[in-house]
DNA sequence: GAAGCTC
């Protein structure tokens, strides 16, 4: 696959264009702005073509090149009185909170031609992908990505709305397909998550000609060691911490030529007892041969003590956050089962999961250890429930086949710890079950409420349907739901009866799916 | 009592 992609060509996004250029803008350091889209008409048509892409635009027409200038004269009236109902109809209408760096201003892509992307960029994006607009995260990123000086960018925005295809194109478009470097480096916290990248980036890039390498662990005795490798020609590099720094490590991976450095789900690649020492040594090596690397930071969640310890890596940069209460748990209907012992548990699964999962699409049974997950597995499959489960221990090339197998659809319920709990996007992912809930290492009182929301946000993407049932077994499980309904301001419904197949059916039909 | 990440 050769092709001649020029070097990205990102101009044109670079201002605001109906609207006042601003006078006070320019005499504003830090813009703050709020661009507001009305609260979505119904939003169907999409979701029924949106497949295995959770990145699918939305189809609605929209307004002529909205200005988001990032100033606030011009949001103030744009956000007023402009009524943009016809504008895109997606699950994340609502506030993202912009606050810009500098003096650049950005205007929202309406469309992906806005951007002067190459037509192989392009081709791929509408015929590779089938897309057809920029979401909204896409449409407000975007532009702040491929204008120069390409500022580093902090972006937070919902579970399924569209954020893979930002960095992906960011990557893609800022390679120079002539130079057989390094140029784009991409970080994920799970091998799972690495390659389901790469996939979306070869699918989008296949016109480009650019070239692109997984780095995660191979099978050991397979493949050259490290010591041996060749240097990395490739021009995009997707892979887990671990293998990066060890690339590095041996240096097989130059970093004089890249541009732009991603971290996915950066929240947890930047937290301590996350993977803040890999990703900070990451930084530093490219900051020795190299001054001009664009960093991107992309997560659902970024909470207070992690934000500020961002604001510290990405300075000088653009930031997008979205209001907690705002983050897409209301896409999903979510439920609690009061089950008396584990056994209840088991039943539930039995006869309420595997009975109606089927009928509304595939299921994943998130449980807090990679023992209760074998041990779950074994349980089910004992008495012929069929369904398969993936965590850490399982050697890599069965978790490959777990997650293919169930990306086939060839399974329907899959029992997984929190390997998956981040950015899994598996359209026919409609029902999530919470067997166990997400707490706080050493403070089982304290929810995670980060997983949480991640574990949520398998089911109903980008803006389909979906349910959560979480299960409900000591007092301390009431605790943690408690905080949780509080913390996010929602009240989560309970199934009085774990045995009445009627209460779930209500669920479900309440949830949409049946 | 943890999950994920090189060898």
């Amino acid at each position: 696959m050769e092709n001649e992609t020029p070097e990205s060509k990102p101009t044109n996004v670079t201002k605001s264009t109906e609207s006042t250029e601003s006078t006070e803008a320019e005499s504003t350091k830090n813009n703050s702005v709020e661009a507001t889209a009305k609260p979505s008409e119904p939003r169907r048509a999409w979701a029924d073509e949106a497949d295995d892409d959770d990145e699918l635009a939305a189809s609605s027409p929209s307004p002529a090149s909205s200005s988001l200038g990032l100033d606030l004269d011009e949001l103030a009236i744009d956000d007023s009185k402009k009524k943009k109902a016809d504008s895109l109809d997606e699950p994340e209408d609502s506030n993202i909170k912009a606050v810009t760096s500098g003096h650049t201003l950005y205007s929202t892509a309406m469309t992906f031609e806005d951007l002067n992307l190459s037509t192989e960029l392009l081709k791929g994006l509408y015929v590779g992908m089938n897309f057809k607009r920029p979401s909204k995260i896409q449409s407000i990123s975007l532009p702040m990505i491929l204008t120069p000086p390409h500022k580093d960018l902090v972006a937070q925005a919902h579970n399924g709305s569209g954020k893979t295809t930002c960095f992906v194109l960011g990557m893609l478009s800022r390679v120079d397909v002539k130079l057989r470097e390094p140029q784009a480096l991409c970080i994920c916290p799970t091998r799972e998550l690495a390659i389901q990248n790469l996939e979306v980036l070869m699918k989008m890039g296949q016109f480009t000609g650019i070239t692109s390498v997984l780095a995660v662990p191979e099978k050991p005795g397979v493949g050259v060691p490290t010591h041996k490798m060749p240097p990395v020609t490739a021009q995009i590099v997707i892979g887990t911490p671990g293998t990066i720094g060890k690339w590095l490590g041996h240096g097989k991976l130059g970093m004089r030529a890249l541009k732009i450095l991603v971290f996915d789900e950066a929240d947890h690649m930047l937290a301590e007892g996350g993977f803040r020492d890999d990703s900070l040594k990451v930084i530093k090596a490219i900051e020795k041969v190299n001054k001009h690397c664009q960093v991107l930071l992309f997560s659902a969640t970024f909470n207070d003590v992690v934000k500020s310890f961002v604001s510290r890596v990405v300075r000088d940069g653009n930031q997008l956050f979205v209001k907690k209460e705002e983050l897409s748990l209301d896409v999903v209907k979510q439920y609690k089962v009061h089950c008396p012992d584990e056994l209840a548990k088991i039943s539930v699964i039995r006869d309420k999961i595997f009975e109606y999962g089927d009928k509304v699409g595939q299921t994943i049974v998130f449980v807090r250890t990679r023992t209760s997950a074998a041990a779950l597995h074994e349980s089910l499959a004992k008495d012929g429930y069929v369904c398969t489960s993936i965590h850490g221990t399982i050697d890599h090339e069965n978790r490959d086949k777990v997650v293919k197998e169930f990306r086939e659809g060839l399974t329907k319920v899959l029992i997984s710890t929190d390997i998956l709990a981040r950015g899994f996007d598996q359209s026919q992912v409609n029902l999530v079950v919470n067997y166990d809930l997400p707490f706080i290492h050493d403070h089982r009182a304290e929810p995670d409420y980060e997983v949480y929301l991640h574990r949520c946000g398998r089911a109903g993407r980008f803006g389909r349907k979906g349910a959560v049932f979480n299960f409900l077994r000591t007092d301390n499980d009431y605790v943690l739901m408690d905080k949780i309904q509080r913390h996010f301001g929602h009240q989560v419904h309970e199934i009085h009866d774990w045995r009445s197949d009627q209460q779930f059916e209500d669920a479900l039909k309440a949830a949409g799916l049946l």
